[in-house]
DNA sequence: CACCCTATTGCAAACGTTTGCATAAAGTTC
DNA sequence: GAACTTTATGCAAACGTTTGCAATAGGGTG
């Protein structure tokens, strides 16, 4: 065990040939001979060779690495628990890989404030992936006008000098408003927090629609936190002081759907007949809830696929802008 | 913007002192006087500053990186959607970061086969954590041989010559099982996938408890995937074939235990009059399902500082073992 | 045969740190 | 004041790659 590790030197004497030409050889340089090079290769392969990526990134002053950034809103160091995010990021890591590149699993604590110095000077990644704007955008504006290649998950309606995916959050609200509509609520409630850039497109979507259908008197807005706990706590509070005086519910995300569910289960009000409910995300909890949770459903994949062509364009210098990906919506038994 | 990246050498330039005075400053090293250490420091500050870690990591042979390595069971290239293991990799996350170590997140897909070859000798990290023992046991076994530093999240009784961490399966499948007898369960079922080590011993522990009991001829095991869906179309089946000839369930983690109770609800069996049901993990969901779900807890904080603590005392020489952490029932209104 | 072109390989410098050793200055002791 | 210790700093080598350029060999051409 624990034989010392070959370096490309040592590779190289083995084959008898100059560092070089093993170096060459390793990144299938056509400049060597097709035998040569095949015979080098093998011979790493029969000695687990692998190169130092250390080295290698000192001297190509790249690093072949992704970062990615969790923007947690919480000032409070704490653990992400939000299922959605979580898939986003598992569909980054995809993503990356495809690409050949790794993923380097970062937060604002780790990065500090100087980001591009963090990650781009202290050569730890070629470029970032920033998952949620959270309320530091002024560090991802800073990091992005030092230069820093960045693309961000977000709301990419928002007026931004750096690159933003995110899906058409707007259409996502309006579109369930209108489902809620066509299910015949006259009443319908919206739970979120529209100060929050993507929510708040949600929001508007939301109102857009209702205000169309002439039903703007009759709708609500329930401002919470956007924890299940949080809607669940909302909505008890809600029936216990008013009443049911709503008979739709569009909550700005699944979690947030499943909390308030909670809440009406408890107090026997009857989902879909008393009250519909539409939710945002399409977590895999969605389709295993009872009932099963109508939801707008955001193509994480998709995402993390144009997060990370996005970013590659960038690195190899192209222009690159925002972009808005589809949803759809995912009938089931809440409506 | 982007002006040229800085070097130490540029910064020693600037306070006027040699490169080798500018490196042992920022790494506050006491042969330099302090007041010169301050100094230095300061300006680094100042000129945002920051070390090239690939040339660091390259000169110190050490990269001051963890690698997490995601070893899932599914061939077919996927995305995890366990949000119980995400959160252990979140909070692991944590941990790694607390001591000063950065998080490359990996796969089976990234790592290959030789994962000391790539991981250490390819000086991507100074060791790694794997999630989840997975089939790639053999893998797992070789990198250790290999000398790859290395803990493993996992069932720790499993006989191995690597460190493993984990809960006590075996007590959290007793005490499930001891409650829903307690609560006058006389024909308990368990919901899982006994060849899984962990879950093996869960079931092991389970059978324990209704053996002491004597409810042995009453109890069953039904094997499946562990997946909500799964679940939820076992039960079902079962529901349809057998009728209700069970009256509690222990399902070998959440998502199992939830995608049961949604066939028991459709069905309108009730939960827990009819069917008392207990689950493991106590994922977020557990306590906003409804009715809320009976589960046994897995301390998954504990468990990221104990994988990277058990890790880093590796990477000190130190011989370390592997433990078992303890699980607690959290008693909600499914039992 | 002298010349040039091409194909293949090797030499050596460079990437930016860290650190053992040498050095220099200042303080201590007899 | 000589000899020695202590304190603070600098020199230069080393970590393991990659790559521009030089070098060599072989083959073709006039």
């Amino acid at each position: 065990m624990q034989q010392k590790k070959l370096k490309l030197a040592d590779l190289a004497k083995l084959a008898g040939v100059s560092t070089s030409t093993a170096s060459r050889a390793l990144n299938d340089n056509p400049l060597i001979k097709l035998e040569t090079r095949e015979r080098i290769q093998q011979l790493a392969k029969e000695h687990n060779f692998s190169l130092n990526a250390a080295a290698s990134r000192l001297r190509l002053q790249k690093t072949k690495v992704i970062a990615v950034l969790i923007n947690l809103d919480s000032e409070t160091e704490q653990s992400i628990d939000d299922p959605f995010l979580l898939k986003v990021v598992s569909d980054i890591n995809l993503a990356v890989n495809r690409q050949g590149y790794e993923l380097l699993l970062s937060n604002s604590f780790m990065a500090g404030e100087d980001w591009h110095g963090y990650f781009i000077d202290g050569r730890r990644a070629d470029g970032v992936i920033v998952v949620g704007q959270g309320k530091q955008q002024a560090l991802i504006e800073a990091a992005s006008k030092a230069g820093m290649p960045l693309v961000v998950w977000g709301d990419p309606k928002t007026k931004a000098d750096y690159v933003i995916v995110g899906s058409d959050n707007f259409l996502g609200g309006k579109i369930a408003a209108e489902h809620l509509m066509s299910k015949g609520c006259k009443a319908p409630l919206f739970l979120g927090e529209p100060e929050h850039a993507e929510l708040g497109e949600r929001y508007s979507g939301f109102c857009t629609a209702i205000k169309s259908a002439g039903l703007t008197e009759q709708s609500q807005l329930l401002k919470i936190d956007i924890t299940s706990q949080a809607a669940y706590e909302a909505i008890n509070h809600k029936l216990r002081n008013d009443g049911l005086d709503f008979d739709g519910i569009f909550a700005c995300s699944d979690m947030v759907a499943l909390g308030a569910m909670k809440a009406l289960k408890e107090r026997y009000v009857s989902i879909p007949n008393d009250v519909h409910v539409v939710g945002f995300d399409d977590i895999a909890m969605a389709d295993i809830s009872f009932p099963s949770l109508t939801t707008v459903r955001q193509d994480t994949k998709q995402a993390g696929e144009l997060l990370v062509s996005k970013l590659l364009a960038q690195l190899d210098g192209e222009q690159v802008a925002s972009s808005q990906l589809e949803i759809t919506l995912i009938e089931r038994q809440s409506s």
